[in-house]
RNA sequence: GGCCCCUUCGUCUAGUCAGGUCCAGGACACCAGGUUUUCAUCCUGGUAACAGGGGUUCGAAUCCCCUAGGGGUCACCA
């Protein structure tokens, strides 16, 4: 039997409403996990290119995947383009609040609109019930796949009468809609790629409405764009077969085709697709490569572990890798936007920085701010070829930033990264320590999260403080004509009269005094000092670092320090 | 595998649409010096690319064709 002949299209419906916006964007993420870096671009794109030419830019929740979405999700989408500074004019507010005339702006509220659109379609035969079960389906698919043919669905359902279609769907029968996809060549315009034309018969008879009675992606995105008066779908590359759909959609609906933008993906440095995986996969390297049979103690519990290693596919939950990754000392690999958050990224450099992945504004310019984006940002310098994410120049531009950052800004965000991210560090200092920490800590910070990282010497008590003899600490110790502990033993006294026992005096007095004591080579002197209060070779400045501590603390930690370095000695 | 797209230093890219000013520019990384009380910075210099092959042209990174390589997609996920 001869599939019936396609349908003329509906006629053409009018979704221009008054406003005469020149450029609607949007972003719509499905809830899932967590904003991407990956997706962040596309939202960052998206802005910028509404913001340049005075349109608008809305935020939708593609929550049709009932399984997968989570309001959680969502809200953490919201608070994560907020902290990278880009706002929408329309959409969900973090406070539960919603902005925008062309709402509700989750899709899993949008039911009866696609319900009514969905009709139309079904009643002009331009789609059709379809009661193949998966397992039919499955099976077809398997079988094109033994015979190396490429799987396009058969139009079985269409070889069901059409009043008994509708019959059996009224009477509750499991079913899907599909379109009736014209036989026709379609050509997708994207301004990034280009012109490109799928052969017909290229698209099949795709479903619009999952047995559940929600529509898919296909039929939702096309049906809100279009409501939304959205101009420009900029979205990422792997949206770009998709088009056709879209548009052999949007002409049966009568509705206008927006302009399409795709953008490449963003990949690992090794070329492999940057995913959430990734985390997992550090994690497991790392276990490997330390023989573990065991999970480190405080991680988790031996079951989980074997039930984890025992399954590659699986992954283990955001606090656990963490936890591995501290017990491990291993870096898990910054992919969503909050791990560079929580690593300390600025999010002005971030989105500079994500920005210049795919897009550049010529001229041999690379250091600029969103607003530039904003005023500067077209679709023709957009790259086509997929970016690997390089965190070694994310890092320099971090570092740049931070040196070009007034002291007192610093010391604010610095602060807040604390409050954020380290609570129990900032309880231990004063605000005094704390300040000073942060302006001797500026100038070798690449992160907002250095500082915390590398003073742990700072919170600890002073008899917990030890000494491990490593290279560099025996080096500055134990080694030469006169050892650096000896010096040491020679400055206390000097260090028991400076008062205050601020920077200023102490650079002075130390610096007077190493050029009797020293020959005038403060090195001498400086790193025992630094050991002996720290514990290690690596801290601030020497005059801030004795000043963080007080002269009282320092003392003490000298005092022992000489104890151990002269047990040390005597033993070498 | 079918279909679609892409290809400039290790990486991100400028230059390609309007062929000469490009023996290809910048940035990060790397290498070599230098500054510095540790670390990190900072300064100076350097190595390094038009995927390959055919055309067109006085002239090609830029235009055309072929080959190779890479990517995307083929779900009741978005």
């Amino acid at each position: 039997m001869q599939p019936p002949p396609v349908p003329a299209r509906l006629t053409a419906m009018s979704n221009s409403q008054s406003d005469q916006d020149v450029a609607v964007t949007r972003f719509a993420p499905s809830p899932s996990g967590d904003l991407h870096v990956g997706g962040a671009r596309t939202a960052l794109f998206c802005w910028a290119f509404a913001r340049g030419r005075q349109g608008r830019f809305v935020l939708r929740i593609e929550d049709t995947d009932r399984k997968r979405s989570s309001d959680a999700a969502a809200l953490g989408f919201q608070e994560a383009l907020l902290w990278l500074g880009i706002d929408w004019d329309e959409g969900p507010m973090p406070d539960g609040s919603t902005r925008g005339d062309h709402g509700p702006y989750f899709q899993s509220e949008r039911l009866e609109l696609y319900q009514s659109h969905m009709d139309r379609l079904l009643e002009a035969d331009l789609a059709y019930h379809a009661f193949d079960s998966s397992e039919e389906l499955d099976a077809k698919r398997a079988a094109a796949r033994a015979e190396k043919r490429p799987y396009r669905y058969d139009r079985a359902g269409l070889q069901v009468d059409r009043q008994e279609r509708f019959a059996r769907a009224a009477a509750g029968e499991p079913h899907v809609v599909r379109f009736r996809t014209p036989d026709e060549p379609i050509t997708i315009k994207d301004e990034v790629l280009g012109e490109a034309v799928l052969p017909a018969g290229e698209v099949d008879d795709f479903v619009i409405r999952k047995a559940d009675g929600y529509p898919t992606y296909h039929f939702a995105v096309v049906v809100d764009d279009a409501l939304m008066n959205v101009t420009h779908v900029l979205r990422a590359q792997e949206h770009f077969n998709n088009t056709a759909k879209h548009l052999v959609l949007q002409s049966a609906l009568g509705f206008e085709h927006p302009a399409y933008g795709h953008l490449s993906l963003i990949f690992n440095p090794d070329g492999s697709k940057m995913s959430k995986r990734d985390k997992d996969k550090a994690i497991r390297a790392a276990v490997k490569s330390a023989g573990l049979a065991s999970p480190p103690d405080g991680t988790i519990t031996q079951e989980a572990f074997d039930a984890w290693l025992g399954d590659k596919k699986s992954q283990l939950d955001h606090d656990a890798l963490v936890a591995m990754a501290q017990a491990l000392d291993v870096t898990l690999p910054e992919i969503n936007v909050a791990d560079f958050e929580r690593s300390g990224y600025l999010p002005e450099v971030l989105c500079n920085f994500l920005s210049l992945n795919g897009w550049s504004p010529g001229n041999d310019l690379e250091k600029f701010d969103n607003a530039f984006l904003a005023r500067n940002f077209d679709l023709s310098r957009v790259q086509k070829t997929p970016a690997r994410f390089d965190r070694d120049k994310l890092l320099a531009f971090n570092l740049d930033a931070i040196q070009a950052m007034p002291e007192d800004e610093f010391r604010a965000r610095a602060r807040a990264h604390g409050m954020r991210f380290h609570p129990q560090f900032m309880d231990a200092l004063t605000t005094e320590q704390f300040d000073l920490l942060a302006d001797a800590s500026r100038e070798r910070s690449k992160t907002l999260d250095d500082m915390f990282k590398t003073n742990g010497w700072l919170l600890l008590e002073d008899d917990r403080l030890s000494w491990p003899i490593s290279k560099p600490v025996r080096k500055a110790m134990l080694k030469g004509e006169t050892p650096g502990w000896t010096i040491l033993q020679q400055v206390v006294a000097l260090l028991e009269r400076i008062e205050p026992f601020e920077g200023a005096a102490l650079e002075r007095e130390l610096t007077e005094w190493a050029e009797d004591a020293c020959d005038g080579n403060l090195g001498k002197i400086a790193q025992p000092l630094r050991i002996a209060v720290t514990g290690g070779p690596v801290s601030p400045p020497i005059f801030d670092t004795l000043a963080m501590l007080g002269k009282e603390r320092c003392l003490l930690r000298i005092a022992r320090c000489l104890e151990v370095m002269e047990g040390a000695a005597a033993s070498s």
